[in-house]
DNA sequence: GGCAGATACATGATGCATCATCTTCTGTCG
DNA sequence: CGACAGAAGATGATGCATCATGTATCTGCC
């Protein structure tokens, strides 16, 4: 850490951009949800993940990996969740530590309903103004970073 | 939103992995931040805009704009940075409504000692596996989205 | 001068993310 | 068999983000 390297101008450019484009295209896709259906970009990946499940349930820990959330947010998360009918806890007879989270018939139809607008909106906001091979660098890079972070949290 | 138009597999294989980079990459940072010095990335961004103005003082309306936040985010910030002795309130003689936010000799600490690393973290997580041509290319998307996020807030 | 609308900022309520910690159960090794 | 490490999950506390709303002040226009 001794003489720390800065960062050069096109890196200080590169990080601002994302920094700003991150923050208000999350903030963006998050209130389209909500004023659209009620959820949020964290119920929306939930859902999707279930959606794809096999008749709509997963333990967990699955789900956590799928995510790749920490446990404890995905409790509380599923908990909310509950609460508000969109998915059901059920008891795992292989384990007794366990559970499964399924997915109601409230939840099935909320995500149904928020998907076309949902993908409308990342089309509009984000695909819309990128060309193929501006996605295709994007998958790249983020595809390395992710390495990169595999890396750094297995040392 | 008829036929609502799906994303490709390219674009889809892109999304899932950003989303996926941004949200296990600001969770590393902040609890890179968090941890070598108790601050979260936004008190980070806060202190930077600080210590670049004039004596380290600024109206919390320029702040705002700098940063892109909602005002009463900010405004909840700000107290809450108050309450740990990093900024200061002082009063606006030119505008009775307003105010300045003042850095603090402890806030000023703070941003010197967390810089070296958080841009370490930053390097070694991100720059490090990314080409310069990558990182302009990054920059040119993020101002292309910001582009078009302007103006789909300004309709 | 005075009023309408806009601007600067604060606040209370609510949902979300993280940390530390707890409980219950499983698998394994002696 | 029994002990015990470790996995699956829940929970309480705290700080953060957003929404709706409130208050004071300013500015422009008649």
């Amino acid at each position: 850490m001794s003489a720390p390297r800065w960062l050069d101008d096109d890196q200080q450019r590169a990080w601002r951009a994302y920094l700003r484009m991150q923050g208000r295209l999350s903030a963006a896709l998050n209130r389209q949800l909500q004023a659209s259906c009620g959820l949020s970009l964290a119920d929306y990946d939930v859902l999707v993940h279930l959606t794809d499940a096999a008749e709509g349930r997963l333990r967990p820990y699955e789900l956590q990996r799928a995510l790749d959330w920490e446990q404890s947010r995905l409790s509380h998360h599923l908990s909310r969740m509950h609460r508000r009918g969109l998915v059901e806890r059920e008891e795992c007879a292989e384990d007794g530590r366990g559970a499964f989270v399924v997915l109601t018939e409230a939840g099935r139809e909320a995500i149904t309903t928020a998907a076309p607008g949902h993908v409308e909106t990342v089309r509009n906001l984000f695909f819309d103004v990128l060309s193929p091979d501006q996605v295709d660098a994007l998958q790249r890079l983020a595809t390395q970073v992710l390495t990169r972070l595999d890396a750094a949290t297995g040392e």
